[in-house]
DNA sequence: CAGTATCCTCGAGGATACTG
DNA sequence: CAGTATCCTCGAGGATACTG
C-alpha cells in the first residue's frame, strides 16, 4: 500500500493494493460477510490488531471499502469498487485449487478457523426453527469439539459447552470435514466411509444436509476432481 | 512465499505465492515475454539482483516457473501452471484499469521503463523490412530521448543515439505516450492535437500504425471510456 | 551475462498496556 | 467492543564486491 511499484501498469497498481501481507485475506472475509473488527480478527490469526487496523485504514484509502459507524458499532462493507474486485479474487482462488489441490498442511488445521468458515456459510433460510445446538467432535484435534448455537436462524459458534443437549453431533476430524467443506470430498462419500457420522433425530439429520454450506471454491473443487476421474 | 497464512484456503495459497513484493510484476513481465534475468532485471527499477534471483526461485519452487539452461543462457519460462495464472492476473488489472484510472505519477515517468513496454508490444510481423532507426523525443524528460533499432523484425531500445539517421521521429512526451499505449488515448486523436507528431516519409508513417502496439489491458481502458462517454 | 556471498541497515510489525 | 500508543526486535532486502 504504502510503497509503490513506479510502474504505471495495471498489474502494478493491483499488487500495490492487494500485495501487502494479510490484504487479500481481508478483502476475503469481507467478502464472505464479515464486517465487525472483532469479526475480522477472529477470522485471520496471527495478525495484530495494530496491523490488521492498519490494513483497513489502507484500504479504506485506496476506496476499496468504507468505515460506516453509524451511531452503533463501526462496521466496514466493500465498496463498489471493492465489490468489483470479486471475479478478481476468485479467478485467483480458482487458480490455486486447480493447482494446488492437497491435503490441509499441519498448520493449516486450526478447528477454530474452520468452524467460523462453517459458521460464516451455513444456510440460514434452511436452519429448523426454534434454539439447539449442533456438537461437533474432533478425532486428535485440540480443542476437540466446537458448538454452533442456533437460535432462530442466528449461527454462533461456541469453544465451551453452551450447556445445551446438542441435537446434532457430528464426529469426524479436521482434514475431512476442512474436504468436505471444501468440496474435495462429497459428504455423501464421507458418511459411507465413516470418516463423517450423523448422531441426532432423523429430522435434524436431514436439515444438516440443507443448512450446511460450502466454500465459494467447492465448485471449482468438483469440477477438477470431475475432470480428473 | 516463506510465510504461510496458516489457512486452508486457496485464496491464501494464491495470496501466499504472489502475495511478495515484485512476484505478481515477474511473473507478468513473463507474460510479456521476458525470459532472461538481465530482462526481467531491467523490467523492474528498483530490484536487487539479489531479491530477483530469490523471488525466480520461490516461484520455482511452487512450480509457476521453470528455469531452462540447456547448454546457452538461462532462461525462465512459466510452466501450464503459471501460464493458467493468466486470466487471474488479467482480471487484477482490468479491475485496477476500471477503477484507478488516471495520469502517471511522478515516479512513474520512467522513459526507460516505457520505452521497455513499448518494444516488448512491437508487432514484429507488421515492422517494415530492413535496418531503420525510429528516434522519440520527449519533452521535459531526462533522458530526453530514446531510440529504436530494428533489424530484420527485431527491435532493440537503445537510451544513446546509434549513430544512424532516424527514419521515423516521434515527438512526444512521457503522460501522453503512457496514454495512448494504455489505450487511455487515441493514437488518431494525439496527432490530431498535436501532442503526438510523427516525423518521417509517408511509409514509415503508415507503417507506425500497423507496428506499434498496445498495452493488453488497453482493451479494457477504451471499453471504459466508451461506456462513461 | 547470470548470478552468489557477505555485511549491514532500517522499518514492518509483534508485545504490552492503555483508552473511550 | 474497537481500537491506539509505545517500545522493541528481527529479518527482509539493499550495497558492495565477487565468481564462473
Amino acid at each position: 500500500m504504502t510503497v509503490g511499484y513506479g510502474q504505471y501498469c495495471p498489474v502494478a497498481k493491483a499488487a500495490e493494493i492487494l500485495g501487502e501481507r494479510w490484504t487479500m485475506l481481508i478483502v476475503r472475509d469481507l467478502m464472505e460477510g464479515a464486517h465487525r473488527f472483532s469479526d475480522l480478527h477472529r477470522g485471520l490469526p496471527g495478525i495484530s490488531r495494530s496491523l490488521l487496523a492498519d490494513r483497513l485504514r489502507g484500504l479504506e484509502r485506496e476506496r476499496v471499502i468504507e468505515r460506516r459507524a453509524l451511531g452503533g458499532r463501526p462496521e466496514y462493507w466493500l465498496t463498489s469498487l471493492g465489490e468489483d474486485l470479486k471475479p478478481a479474487l476468485l479467478a485467483l482462488g480458482e487458480w490455486a485449487v486447480r493447482n494446488y489441490s492437497g491435503e490441509p498442511r499441519r498448520d493449516e488445521r486450526d478447528p477454530r478457523v474452520l468452524m467460523l468458515w462453517v459458521q460464516r456459510h451455513v444456510r440460514s433460510d434452511a436452519l429448523p426453527r426454534g434454539r439447539f445446538a449442533v456438537r461437533f467432535d474432533f478425532r486428535a484435534a485440540r480443542p476437540g469439539r466446537a458448538w454452533l448455537l442456533v437460535e432462530d436462524g442466528e449461527v454462533s459458534v461456541c469453544d465451551d459447552d453452551p450447556g445445551l443437549e446438542p441435537e446434532l453431533v457430528i464426529a469426524t476430524d479436521i482434514p475431512t470435514l476442512h474436504s468436505v467443506f471444501a468440496g474435495r470430498l462429497a459428504l455423501a462419500a464421507a458418511l459411507r466411509d465413516g470418516s463423517i457420522r450423523l448422531e441426532g433425530a432423523a429430522g435434524q439429520v436431514r436439515a444438516f444436509h440443507r443448512w450446511f454450506g460450502y466454500s465459494p471454491f467447492a465448485g471449482a473443487a468438483r469440477s477438477m476432481i470431475a475432470r480428473s476421474a
